[in-house]
DNA sequence: AGGAGCATGTAAGCGGTTACATGATTTA
DNA sequence: TAAATCATGTAACCGCTTACATGCTCCT
């Protein structure tokens, strides 16, 4: 699932412009992804060429002029395509996983502070999530919801795990020392 | 954690040519990532003009002539700088948890069938996983296999977040329903 | 007067994949 | 003799980020 189909997902709930569609994303992924409008604004641009979307400019006099961006009966049917498309094999591509797979060349103390500290940071994460909580349960829908749950889920895992991979840092440093 | 540290990653343990580099990645991280020849090549030649490594020729009568890349003391050192530089936020980009998140546009059988083939896909990659437990154990050192046990939990959690995932989709058909 | 928020965009670059191209040797 | 494995590489492209550039309005 591309940024493109991403942008179509919330064009399909309401009409935006670019600008809309960021706060959109972050506010309900900001936990999962980042879209920069580095990308959002060609994107748009490209998907108005394929007739995906409709532009509407709207002149202004309290504020900047706006580009507002409506899906098409093509974008819709882009959309359900793009979501049927069969999902390929998640790839955890975890950059503490890479630290972790070569920490023999690392001391005891170094090993420790990245695994405790990457813990701290996932922990925060988690804290955010449960915070943001009142306002997800406002304005998503019980799928919307449903993710929300799975991410959270995959923070607790997560922590969990990482504790776990802490105790065994600590026993074998024991053992060293014996 | 870029593709480079990666490869270097692989030739502090011993000097070998991309082709090797990619076979050791492979039986190391297929569940996590994947290299591709179009970057490792490059990337070795890229480092080799920076001084991180250098190239060794070997004409061979019995096969193709091959490159063999040994890592230099620069290449040591960045290689530990790149260990040390601070961990960014994992952000689990699952392209499942994008597809739950506009479920709402689907019909309950096309959501079921996602979620359930998804979970299938990944029952077998952590079958695959422990299959490849022998092999990993005789060849990894102990943190690689701390990495390996993490990966494994990691599947074992997320079959069961998708379980969860199945059940509150079967509740809510059943209250649709009524 | 200054900063925050609204709003749109471009250019350069990074990191990577896919497909293509070549050619040798070993095994079935 | 065909397929698999060994071995190296290029070209085109994708998707995205970062940094830059502009300019307006509202609030303090």
């Amino acid at each position: 699932m591309d940024i493109r189909s991403i942008l179509l997902g919330f064009l399909m709930h309401d009409s935006m412009t670019g600008y809309d569609l960021k706060k959109a994303f972050s506010i309900s992924f900001s936990f999962f992804s980042g879209l920069s409008y580095g990308s959002i604004y060609p994107a748009l641009r490209k998907m108005e060429k394929q007739g995906l979307i409709s532009k509407r400019l709207e002149i202004r006099s309290d504020g900047p002029n706006r580009k507002i961006y409506t899906i098409t009966d093509a974008g819709k049917a882009a959309f359900l395509d793009a979501l049927r498309v069969p999902l390929p094999r998640d790839q955890p591509k975890s950059p503490f996983l890479m630290r972790l797979f070569f920490f023999t060349h690392l001391s005891p103390e170094e090993r420790q502070a990245i695994v405790v500290n990457y813990l701290s940071f996932v922990e925060e994460t988690r804290r955010q999530m449960e915070i943001a909580r009142p306002e997800i349960e406002a304005r998503a829908d019980r799928f919307q919801f449903l993710c929300y749950e799975f991410g959270l889920r995959f923070f607790s895992d997560l922590t969990r795990n990482l504790a776990q991979v802490v105790d065994s840092l600590d026993e074998e440093e024991k053992e060293e020392r014996k």
